[in-house]
RNA sequence: GUGAAAGUAGCUCAGUCGGUUAGAGCACUGGAUUGUGGAUCCAGGGGUCGCGGGUUCGAAUCCCGUCUUUCACCCCA
C-alpha cells in the first residue's frame, strides 16, 4: 500500500536537502554577522498561547491536538509568542539588546498553493529592548544583507514601509473612530490587490460617510512621506511618527539599502499586534506573495506577562524565496556540489580489503571517503566515483604489491603513481 | 472553508469521436571496453493511466465520488 505525503508537506530528497540547507545556511551565517544569537523553543505549544495574541479564528488555522494529560496543544503557527514567552522568563537576567534569531519549522492547516505550505521554516529576526528606529533600520537591512548576498537586487525585490501609528493617528485626525481602525486596516491592506472599484465597494462598506471617505482615498494616494502633510493637518502623534519614518529612511540610506525601500501607505500588516514602522518584502514584479515582513510591536512582551519592553522584527518564508531564486536563476549555480573527498577503488576483489581499510582510515583523518560495494569493472568504479562527486579516486591494484597506488585527479584527469606510506602522510597533513 | 482546472513511468510529456500486449525523451541498470569516469551506440528494468465506483461486449479515454496539485477567493501570525 503506497502512502502519499500529506497535503501541503514537502520531501526533502537529497538535491532538495541541499537547496534548503543552502538556504537555512545563509540565513544564519548573516544573521550571527549582523550581531544576533540563534534560539529555538518546542515545536509544540499550549493552544492558549496563540489565542492571547491573535484571537479564536486562528485556530481554525493551526494544527491543534490533545496530550493524553488533556492538555490542549498546538503546533506552533509562528515562533514569536515562544520568543516572547522565552524573553519574559529570564527578562530580568538577560543582557539588553537581546539580539536573537531563529530558523523554525512552522505549520499551518491552510489550503495550499504555490508558495503557501502547511509546512515551512521560516527565518525570524527581533530586538528586544531597544526602542530607537535604529532597531527598525538594522532587522531590516539584516534581511536585505542576506537577500543581496545570495544575487537579489534592488531590480528584483522591494521592502514596503509604512507606520501603522502613523496610519492610525491620520485616520483618528479623519474621524474614524478607534474602534474601527483593526476593520479598516483589513481592507487598506488590500488595496494593492484589488481592482480599484472592488477597493471602492469594500471601502464603502465600512466607511458610509462620504466625506471621511474622500479623505481616505486621499491619503492612500499619497506616494512619499512629503505628501502626507499636504493631504491633512497632522497632529503631534502624527508628526512624531512621520519623522520617525523619515529617520529610518535616513538611516537605511546610511546603510547602504535605500535603493531597496520604498513607502507605502497601504502596507498594514495583518497581524492586530504591530504598533509602529511595519513592512513587507516583495519581488518587484509583483507576482508572488509577500516573500516576508515584520514592525515594530512594543506591547507583545506585556501581553504575555511581562513588562512593556519594545521590540521588533521580521519573518522571511522559506517557500517564496525558493520560488523567487529559482526563478531568477540564482539557486542551483550557489549550491555547493562536491561531496566526496576520496573514492577508493580496486582493480580485483583481491585487494578489497585493502581498499575498506584505507577508506576507513581516510575517514578517520577526517576525509569524506567512499568505496565500492561490489567488485566491479575500474571502469564503473571510476563512474560510481564521478557520480559521487569525487575529489579524487584512489586507485589499488597490483601496485600494492610495491607498497604503491594510483591518485587519480577526477577533475583534471591526472594521475601519479605514489608510495602508500608517502600518501598517508600527505592526508595527515591535509586533514590538519 | 468556497469556486474552477488538471492528474499517464522517478522527471517532462505524447496517446482520448471508447477498440489488440499504453509510448517517447531524460534518468536508472547492464553491455560494447577482462586496469581508467563524464561521450557515443546497443539492450534491459520500471506503469493496476492518482484512487474507488458506475455505464459498456470493451474504459487511460465517458459519468459520479474521492485524494492531490494549481488558480481565484478566504487568510496570511
Amino acid at each position: 500500500m503506497k502512502i502519499p505525503p500529506v497535503k501541503g508537506t514537502r520531501d526533502f530528497y537529497p538535491p532538495d536537502m541541499a537547496r534548503r540547507n543552502w538556504i537555512i545556511d545563509g540565513w544564519k551565517r548573516v544573521s550571527v554577522r549582523n550581531g544576533f544569537e540563534e534560539y529555538d523553543g518546542p515545536i509544540f505549544e499550549y493552544l492558549k498561547m496563540f489565542q492571547i495574541k491573535s484571537g479564536d479564528e486562528i485556530v481554525e488555522q493551526l494544527f491543534s491536538l490533545t496530550d493524553r494529560g488533556g492538555r490542549e496543544l498546538a503546533l506552533r503557527p509562528e515562533i514569536t509568542p515562544t520568543l516572547a514567552r522565552m524573553v519574559n522568563q529570564q527578562i530580568n537576567s538577560l543582557p539588553r539588546p537581546i539580539k536573537w534569531f531563529s530558523v523554525p519549522r512552522l505549520c499551518r492547516a491552510e489550503r495550499p498553493q504555490r508558495g503557501r505550505l502547511r509546512e515551512f521554516f521560516q527565518w525570524n529576526v527581533d530586538i528586544i529592548g531597544v526602542d530607537d528606529v535604529l532597531a527598525d533600520a538594522e532587522v531590516i537591512f539584516c534581511a536585505l544583507d542576506y537577500l543581496r548576498e545570495v544575487g537579489l537586487g534592488a531590480a528584483d525585490i522591494v521592502v514596503k514601509i509604512s507606520s501603522r501609528e502613523m496610519l492610525a493617528a491620520l485616520l483618528l485626525t479623519i474621524g474614524i473612530a478607534e474602534s474601527e481602525l483593526e476593520d479598516l486596516y483589513a481592507v487598506l491592506d488590500k488595496r494593492s490587490r484589488l481592482p480599484g472599484d472592488t477597493f471602492e465597494q469594500m471601502l464603502a462598506e465600512k466607511v458610509p460617510d462620504e466625506n471621511k471617505r474622500k479623505k481616505i482615498f486621499e491619503l492612500m494616494a499619497v506616494e512619499s512621506i512629503e505628501q502626507i502633510s499636504d493631504c491633512l493637518e497632522l497632529n503631534e502623534t502624527a508628526r512624531e511618527s512621520v519623522d520617525e519614518l523619515k529617520h529610518l529612511f535616513e538611516l537605511l540610506e546610511v546603510m547602504g539599502v535605500a535603493d531597496f525601500c520604498m513607502f507605502d501607505i497601504s502596507t498594514v500588516r495583518g497581524l492586530a499586534y504591530y504598533t509602529g514602522i511595519v513592512y513587507e518584502i516583495y519581488d518587484r514584479g509583483g507576482e508572488l506573495r509577500a516573500i516576508g515582513g515584520g514592525g515594530r510591536y512594543d506591547n507583545l512582551l506585556k501581553q504575555f506577562g511581562g513588562p512593556a519592553i519594545p521590540a521588533t522584527g521580521f519573518g522571511i518564508g522559506d517557500s517564496v524565496l525558493a520560488i523567487l531564486l529559482k526563478e531568477k536563476g540564482l539557486f542551483d549555480k550557489q549550491l555547493p556540489s562536491r561531496k566526496l573527498d576520496y573514492f577508493v577503488a580496486c582493480v580485483d576483489k583481491v585487494y578489497r580489503q585493502a581498499a575498506v581499510k584505507l577508506t576507513m582510515k581516510l575517514r578517520s583523518a577526517g576525509f569524506a571517503a567512499n568505496f565500492s560495494y561490489k567488485a566491479a569493472k575500474l571502469s564503473k568504479q571510476l563512474k560510481q566515483a564521478s557520480d559521487q562527486n569525487a575529489g579524487r579516486c584512489v586507485i589499488i591494484g597490483s601496485e600494492i604489491e610495491k607498497d604503491q597506488l594510483i591518485v587519480k585527479n577526477m577533475a583534471s584527469g591526472e594521475q601519479e603513481l605514489i608510495n602508500f606510506g608517502k600518501f598517508l602522510q600527505q592526508c595527515q597533513i591535509e586533514s590538519k
